[in-house]
DNA sequence: GTCTATACAGTGATAGAC
DNA sequence: GTCTATCACTGTATAGAC
């Protein structure tokens, strides 16, 4: 196992661990409210051990970001569905973004990054391209096969995947953002998803004669 | 003038330019990075007199919050548009809604609650009722006027006005959020209204036959 | 109410022994 | 490489004079 780590991966063991100490202690509380003590601390090592694998708290936390944004939305694909029935291929996109958006790990990556994005300019391309810029390319592209198929008719797929994912968030990002409510359980996210894609096919369905 | 302060106007001239200083340096820096000393200073004052007007640290911050919520949203407003004429009333309305989320101070104000809500959970529903809800319902009313005037075909008002909002805003927001690019400039914005505004009407226009 | 001065805790980062 | 102990520094909060 010690030559199998993925790229990227730390060689040692206790900088794995003191970057798994990082990502947990950084996406609960945040960059300001996280010691250098606490992540040592949490990841059973002492600070110094910690300043012998990372410069300091900001690379450290680049590091986590960079990290967590890859492995989060690589998952994301809309390659194999079918662009011949674009209401059930739309709903199922529509509800695996809203799955990943609203996940608690994306919520918590995402109200990190809008925070410190000021304090670390380079933060915010990192962010948007593992993440939006990945699925309004994968939602283009299957709006694309759509069109090319007939069953959609759309003059810029780009523009409409944006205004696919604006329909299909509405609100519920912000609320979750906001920590309103009783979090918006699975049968909400399943409307909300459905009624969506209601309109995004209303407002680009092929014109009857 | 000393008699016409506006309500929750603290009485002091004092507490009043110390409220104006932390406002400044929170929505510049976060709640984390600043510092009662820097706000002091700013003020004008002592350490000891901002203590004498607030609890603390987390006091001042909420009355701030608080404050700039309501002052920023309270002039958004749909009541005089023409519910005849959709177009050019939405486009009105998308104008004035995307100025408002993208101006400096809706941005910073948006990070900066995102950021802590975790710390202050009330800031949430404080921003929510003073921000989202407050526009959502304007646009909601607009569209059960132009439902009624036979302008729109729409069964749920509600929804259609937070897919109205979700449709204009696309990812200008993230983008802005994370400080992307050369902050699209207005006729960026002119072109979202305009294509979120044309998807919205093909969705919900009255058919024919 | 307002100020100056200060006590105190906690931070990021480092030195030196093993 | 890893640890313990400690550095210099910053920010919160309070005491006491005016």
């Amino acid at each position: 196992m010690e030559g199998t780590e993925q790229v990227d991966a730390p060689v040692s063991g206790k900088a794995e661990s003191i970057l798994a100490a990082a990502t947990r202690t950084f996406l609960a509380d945040g960059f300001g409210a996280v010691s250098m003590d606490t992540i040592a601390r949490e990841a059973g090592v002492s600070k110094a051990t910690v300043y012998s694998h990372f410069t300091g708290k900001e690379e450290l936390f680049g590091a986590m970001v960079g990290r967590v944004c890859e492995r989060h939305f690589e998952t994301f694909s809309a390659r194999e569905l079918d662009p011949t029935d674009v209401r059930t291929s739309l709903t199922t996109l529509g509800r695996r973004f809203l799955d990943l958006v609203l996940s608690p790990d994306a919520i918590a990556v995402h109200r990190i990054i809008v925070a410190e994005v000021s304090r670390f300019p380079a933060l915010g391309e990192v962010f948007w391209r593992a993440g939006p810029e990945r699925t309004l390319g994968q939602i283009e592209a299957f709006l694309r096969r759509a069109v090319a198929a007939g069953s959609l008719e759309i003059a810029q797929p780009r523009i409409a995947a944006e205004q696919f994912v604006g329909l299909i968030r509405g609100e519920n990002h912000l609320r979750h953002l906001l920590r309103l409510g009783p979090e918006s359980d699975k049968s909400d996210i399943g409307d909300a998803v459905r009624v969506g894609v209601e309109t995004f096919i209303r407002a680009f369905r092929v014109r009857a004669g």
